[in-house]
DNA sequence: TCGTGTTTGTGATAACGCTCACAAGCTCGT
DNA sequence: ACGAGCTTGTGAGCGTTATCACAAACACGA
């Protein structure tokens, strides 16, 4: 079991588990936690818990729980968040401004080290202590740098070329909050974050629901229409 | 298969599909499109395609493939984007400024069309045409718009009390920027979107690469030593 | 030392999702 | 009318993910 690659569900619920952990280590003054307790905070199911541990190992002690520094400290590394990741930002637009001035990044092992943009009315100018560049200078930048970590916020036709710009410079991992698919070569790792999608989704149950709803309220009417 | 549900994972596809298809709509003057380019588009494989259209009904020609205007109509019905959303925003700081001001949505059939906080500073003030209210006024216009979306850009920790206020108001459809889980009755729906933690899963991907690469190396050495 | 109560770790199994492969069905040219 | 060439729609098989259920392991008090 302790060998096996971790699968991609638990990879993506490592976070979750590492903020709860966070959370509680700050507000409770609990040295353990169990499964259950644990699952509440993330809001998942508690064997789904025990499982998704059990690929990093045996970190718990039955009868008891898992020690809440030790398990911390064990996600952190499975994560690869002991060191930080530099992560360069390319269009710096409304969306990017508040990505560039956002402080939660650094407490979780990121740091925007490096800004971008084409447009004249931006280069030069300064957010969140870094003077935005122009994106010619990307791949010199990533080098020196040593950046891990491509952000992509600029309008969605633009969003292939920076993907390529890139990947021209190294980067392997992207995450791209423009409204569009880019395309890259398969040692590159690509998550977009997207929130009209996420809208949408929501206006699928949301309607279907209400569906739901009128035919029940249809049903009792041609009900009533029938008896009386 | 018609009358099956339809799975989540194909609801979460549909979205991209929709938009794959508005985009061609514009740029190419395509009347059909078959599974394979509409594939291509979205990024997914072509078999996926058919299947996640035929839960849709059969509205594909064989030997053509589908009408572009009629599949993006089934899609937009299906989702239940014939008709505008009325969203409310709370919590307007760095990130939900830009949201509010974010012309992305309208096109999508969705509009913001309250925005709430419960800062001094900021209630009052202006962004994006609306005037942001406190949020004790959210039951009221809730009801009086009509909104059936809640989006919540306030600090984690005000998250929980935010949903709750929804929840109250008799929103059902939640969108939760906010890096806490949120708990909310059955009959509701929240979705998250969460940049940290799609780093941290680029970061773990990211760092296993690197540490493969980095035992390859070591073997390298090895090798060359126990040969000198 | 032993029994009781608790909690983990994990096989087993069910549900879900992805991909393949191909028959069914369409268009079009002859 | 018919065959060639495409493309859809979907059953079947397989891999992944979720959930259950319980033995194994620990703490603690008597
Ligand atoms: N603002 C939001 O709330 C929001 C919400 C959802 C999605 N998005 C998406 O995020 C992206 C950015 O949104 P925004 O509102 O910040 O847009 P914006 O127009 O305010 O900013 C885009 C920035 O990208 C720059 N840019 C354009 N082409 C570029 C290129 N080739 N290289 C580098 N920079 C380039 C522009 O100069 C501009 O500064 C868009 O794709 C948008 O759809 C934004
Ligand atoms: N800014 C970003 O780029 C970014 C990125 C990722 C995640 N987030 C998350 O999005 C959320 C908002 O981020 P931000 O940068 O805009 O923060 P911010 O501090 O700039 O703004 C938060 C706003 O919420 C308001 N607020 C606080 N408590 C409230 C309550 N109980 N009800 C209503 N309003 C309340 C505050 O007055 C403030 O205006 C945070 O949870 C943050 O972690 C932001």
């Amino acid at each position: 079991m302790r060998n096996r690659p971790i699968p991609e569900a638990t990879v993506a619920r490592l976070p979750i588990y590492l903020r709860s952990l966070l959370d509680m280590a700050e507000t409770t003054g609990e040295l353990t936690v169990s499964s259950e307790e644990l699952a509440r905070r993330a809001g998942v199911n508690a064997a789904k818990v025990r499982k998704d541990l059990s690929y990093l190992g045996s970190y718990g002690t039955r009868g008891v729980g898992y020690d809440v520094e030790y398990l911390l400290y064990q996600i952190t590394r499975e994560l690869g968040l002991t060191q930080d990741w530099p992560a360069a930002l390319v269009g710096i637009g409304n969306l990017g401004r508040a990505l560039a001035s956002y402080k939660g990044f650094s407490e979780r092992g990121f740091r925007i080290s490096a800004l971008f943009d084409v447009s004249d009315d931006v280069v030069g100018t300064e957010t969140g202590g870094l003077t935005v560049r122009h994106l010619d200078e990307l791949k010199e930048v990533v080098a020196e740098d040593n950046i891990c970590i491509g952000i992509i916020s600029t309008p969605p036709n633009s969003a292939q070329e920076v993907a390529e710009r890139f990947v021209d410079a190294g980067v392997k991992s992207i995450l791209n909050f423009a409204p569009s698919v880019v395309n890259v070569p398969p040692d590159v790792n690509v998550r977009k974050v997207d929130l009209s999608i996420e809208l949408q989704i929501l206006s699928f149950y949301q309607q279907r629901t209400q569906a739901i709803a009128t035919a029940r309220e249809a049903n009792r009417r041609l009900g009533a229409q029938g008896q009386g």
